[in-house]
DNA sequence: ATGCCAATGTTAACACTGTTAACTTGCAGG
DNA sequence: CCTGCAAGTTAACAGTGTTAACATTGGCAT
């Protein structure tokens, strides 16, 4: 199936692959069709086969991240809910580190503009699914004040981004022990989640 | 000074407005040299006599950017601790919002990477610079918990770009009016922070 | 006033890029 | 067998950033 023929017979996977190489090394504006199409040994008109423009191929690669990044969730999500958030936060932000060049492309936003792509679009959502599902049953449990779940997943999702995209792109001072960072600003925003058990005084 | 002769005499000043206006209108990877130059009505070279390459132009873009949102925030500053700590979250999406794509060129991580424009670095420092000090004195004056001053301005930083980058790609359900959103989170992440009056109980 | 020079423009060219049109090849099914 | 369609090819267009070599000019020193 590998063969140096005419037909190709795996061009499609190929190129994802190398395009992926290539966007992790170098970032999303490196990555350029006719060197894809040099690389693997086909002429550059060939990946349109397969791809309809450049920036599909860039919304398949983005998919996969999603869908790579729901499942590391997931992993963390089957614990006591103080243990789920913490880990999603954990998780989220060492997924970002682990692959910077494609969270940046995952949320990119002029680059792959919302609504272009629907695939991108649904898996994004499933992604962020999984947040609030254990926002939710959190909540539920007793565990969160009783504020309103969007409320608290845009928060929780607010952060998460955040301290993702700061630290990778190296604005915050990453002097100290970033880890311990991720957990103490985890926590930080938890301790005002958390319903008080007593001494409940509102602030209008 | 503004002849129709061999020195334009205003160019650089004339350049930056209108890759201004494209990055404003059409994104940061709409803005092209060439067609900058046609529309100025000078030819592309030129403009390297202003500019090192496309990046410096981009670098002073989001230099100019930083200054203003600097202003915008120091604005809200000059008023009591919980009331300053909320408007500069207010003013930091709002200005994300007004400028969707001048903020996301600021923050782009890889069309501008950190190091490589001084003088972005330092425009960026002054403006996290304000949230710092704000940080700072609301916890000098005791509103705040005794906790470590960089994860608190970490942790408010982290925050307000995370919901300033998800509402402007449009992640978050916006079917809600937005800017309530922006204060319930402000004053969530607070409600955490804010140190307890009575009733200190640790959590080790 | 004059002459020179540095600043600021110009044209021509190189090496790229995404993308489409028109043509070719070869595997698979009737 | 042969034919049709999927998957590859070359050629070409329009556009890009960037550099080299050349032209023009405004202002400063003599």
């Amino acid at each position: 199936m590998s063969k140096a023929s005419y037909h190709h017979g795996d061009l499609s996977q190929q190129a994802r692959q190398q395009a992926l190489t290539v966007l992790r090394e170098q970032g999303d504006s490196a990555i350029s069709l006719r060197a894809l199409a040099r690389q693997i040994g086909v002429s550059a008109p060939a990946l349109y086969r397969h791809f309809a423009d450049r920036e599909s191929l860039l919304a398949e690669l983005a998919i996969h991240g999603f869908q790579t990044l729901r499942q590391r969730l997931l992993q963390v999500t089957q614990t006591p809910p103080r243990q789920a958030l913490i880990g999603i936060g954990l998780a989220y932000v060492s997924f970002a580190q682990d692959d910077p060049n494609l969270y940046r492309l995952m949320f990119g936003g002029r680059v792959l503009p919302r609504g272009a792509h629907p695939r991108l679009d649904d898996a994004g959502q499933a992604a962020f699914q999984v947040l609030e599902d254990t926002v939710e049953r959190a909540r539920r449990c007793g565990y969160l004040r009783p504020l309103p779940l969007s409320l608290m997943t845009a928060t929780a999702w607010s952060l998460v981004h955040g301290l993702s995209q700061l630290t990778i792109d190296g604005h915050l001072p990453g002097t100290d022990a970033e880890p311990r960072l991720a957990e103490g600003i985890t926590s930080l925003l938890l301790e005002g989640a958390i319903s008080p058990t007593n001494n409940n005084e509102d602030t209008p």
